[in-house]
DNA sequence: GTCTAAATTGATAGAGGTTCTCAATTATTT
DNA sequence: AAATAATTGAGAACCTCTATCAATTTAGAC
């Protein structure tokens, strides 16, 4: 769990809606969108508002406790999980599942080295097809191509 | 560049606009997003519209001849280069370049077989902020903080 | 504790990127 | 050449996310 003393900088005022969308995140290891986590925080606060947690996220983000994942096109997911790891993420639905492996954070100083680029950071995201999302078809050939289901509709 | 041959599967048609918008693609080192692609087919073909250059790119990504780059909040840009490798991308402006490292496509195969998901593929992508992003005094202090540069408006 | 200045909120409008719809066209199969 | 189905072009629609602004709340000074 990330200190309140952590998340106050200068410039930076610690609302209590910037703390409950980080404990619900820390709560979490699903990663939800802006919306589930809306979503849980009316539970608490039944007046927050959608742009205070687009904010929220952004900000936390950019002090660097917590992490935006990429979906390609569903909308991001965020983590707030301590432990650096990739995740796999589904092509079809979204969702988003660990994966237990990453690469060591030396190799960012090292890429700011040698680009000039600051505040270098990394995502190492894998993409591919839930079982959920696989279709028959494409579960016994191992090999997920994008138009079996409509072949299957009929 | 990829065959005509490549292109061509089952249920599916190689159209000029395809082959046109792959060829701009592979002709590039700058990843560009699917409006500045559009751009330049329209020298080739004024009538082609940008509906079409957004599904051709879906269709060449789901085909694996392109990688789709996610920037994180500026659009995707595209990539029809080869030789495996990663992407430094600037947070404040989009910019894509390349890095000359990336990691073992066996590790695809490692995750789907763990995982159960099938199609598994891999974007190694770092963030920063680029030199012509940062501010003077981030380039000193050699940190990208967030609000320098309102700091330095006045 | 009270006061002040500035950050943040909630509500909502707006922007930007991407997808959908559908009639017309075009690539492939027979 | 004809039939079939994928693809196109045009534009509306969609969805995620950001901007705006008056009202509120936080952090620091007194």
């Amino acid at each position: 769990m990330v200190e309140d003393s952590t998340l106050r900088s200068p410039g930076r005022r610690l609302t209590k809606q910037r703390r409950l969308i980080l404990r619900i995140l820390e709560s979490r290891r699903d990663h939800p969108g802006a919306l589930e986590i809306l979503e849980e925080a009316k539970k608490v606060q039944p007046s927050i508002s959608l742009g205070t947690v687009y904010r929220n996220l952004k900000v936390l983000a950019e002090q660097g406790v917590i992490k935006e994942i990429s979906t390609l096109g569903e909308g991001s997911r965020f983590d707030a999980q301590p432990v650096p790891h990739s995740h796999l993420v589904c092509r079809r639905c979204g969702k988003v599942i660990d994966v237990p492996f990453d690469l060591s954070e030396t190799l960012d100083a090292e890429v700011s080295k040698q680009t000039g680029y600051l505040s270098v950071s990394h995502a190492l995201t894998f993409y591919g097809v839930c079982p959920d999302c696989a279709t028959e078809a494409e579960r016994k050939r191992g090999w997920a191509t994008e138009r079996d289901e409509k072949s299957e509709e009929g």
